[in-house]
DNA sequence: ACGCTCATCTGCAACTCATGCGAACAACCA
DNA sequence: TGGTTGTTCGCATGAGTTGCAGATGAGCGT
C-alpha cells in the first residue's frame, strides 16, 4: 500500500473526499503487519476516533482493495484479513491463536506433475499452517479468543 | 476417505449408528472430486433422500471431518469445501465460477528466505487462483452464480 | 467566508454461512 | 418387541459482511 500522502494524492485524482476516517484508517493501515481483520482495525481505529463506524471500516478496505493497494486474505478464520504488503509473498498462520505473519520463499513454485487442463494461473498462495513460537511456550498467554490481541499498533504510524 | 463400507464398521465400532442419511452421505462422498460445499453436497443428496435436513449434512460432515475422513478447505468462496482426498495435494481455484480442482506437486516446498521464528508447521497449502478453461472459453454458459453445477455426481457412486 | 452539491458516513436491516438447542425419531441391542 | 440412546430435524441464534437511506460534511465556485 502506498504512503498516506500519496493516497492522498490518488484518492484526489479520483474525485474521492479525503475525509478524517479515511486518513486516519490510511495511518493506521500503512506499514501495518499484523494482517488485521475489519474488526480488529475498527477496534484500533475507535481508539483514535472515538464514533467512527464499522460499516466505514468496510467501506475503505474494500475501496482500497479493490483499487489493488491492499490484499485481501481469505484464511479460513472467520473473517477477512487485509494486508498493505502487496508484494509477492506468503503467510504463517497459527492454528492457536490466528496470528498471521510474512513468510517469502525461495524460487517460484515447483513444476506441476499433471497438467492443469486449460487451467490459467493468476497468482498462488502458500499457507503453512502450524503453531507460532510463543502459543507453544505457554498456554496461559493464549486463550482462545485472543485474535484481536494479535493488532498492535506499530510505532511507525503512531501520531 | 474409505468406502462406505469401510466407514460402516468404523463407525459401528465407535457406537455410532448407522442411520440411512449416513449411508447415503458416505456413498456421494466417496470419490467424489468436486470439492462440494454443505450446502452442494445437501441439495446432492435432497435429489436421493428428500426431506434431509441441512443440519444433518452439516453434522456429518463435521464429524467425518474430526475423524479424518474428510479435509475441510477454506479457499475463501464464502463457504466451507469438504474433500474425502486427504493425501497430500494442493487445489486450483477458478475464480470466476468457483471450480476446485486437485493439484499434485513435485517436490518439497521451496526453503525458506527467513526463518520462522519459532513457528512449527503442520501443513503447507497451495492454492492457485486464476480461471478455467471451460470459464475461459466462453462467457456464456459461466454465471456467476453457477457454483453450486460444479457438484456433478460421479457415475462410480450412482445407486 | 458562504452556500451548494454530491460523495461519504453512520446506524440498522438484511443476508449468508454455520452452530446451539430440544423435541421427535429411529437404530441397535437385550 | 420394547427400551435406551444416539441421531435427525426445524428453528433460533451467532458471526461476518453488505444493502440501504437519511444525515453529514469535504471540496468547489462564488
Ligand atoms: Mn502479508
Ligand atoms: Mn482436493
Ligand atoms: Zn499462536
Ligand atoms: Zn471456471
Amino acid at each position: 500500500m502506498r504512503s498516506p500522502s500519496e493516497l492522498t494524492t490518488v484518492f484526489r485524482s479520483q474525485g474521492m473526499k479525503l475525509t478524517p476516517q479515511r486518513q486516519l484508517l490510511f495511518r493506521l493501515l500503512h506499514g501495518n503487519i499484523t494482517h488485521p481483520s475489519a474488526d480488529a482495525l475498527y477496534l484500533l481505529a475507535s481508539a483514535h476516533m472515538p464514533g467512527i463506524s464499522l460499516r466505514t471500516v468496510y467501506q475503505t478496505l474494500n475501496d482500497l482493495a479493490s483499487m489493488g493497494e491492499l490484499q485481501q486474505l481469505a484464511l479460513g478464520t472467520g473473517s477477512a484479513r487485509f494486508d498493505p504488503n502487496i508484494g509477492a509473498h506468503h503467510h504463517t498462520i497459527c492454528q492457536r491463536c490466528g496470528e498471521v505473519r510474512d513468510v517469502y520463499l525461495t524460487g517460484d513454485m515447483p513444476a506441476y506433475v499433471q497438467d492443469l487442463a486449460g487451467f490459467v494461473v493468476d497468482s498462488a498462495a502458500v499457507v503453512l499452517h502450524g503453531t507460532c513460537a510463543q502459543c507453544r511456550a505457554g498456554e496461559s498467554t493464549a486463550k482462545s479468543d485472543n485474535r484481536r490481541n494479535n493488532v498492535v499498533y506499530n510505532k511507525e504510524n503512531s501520531t
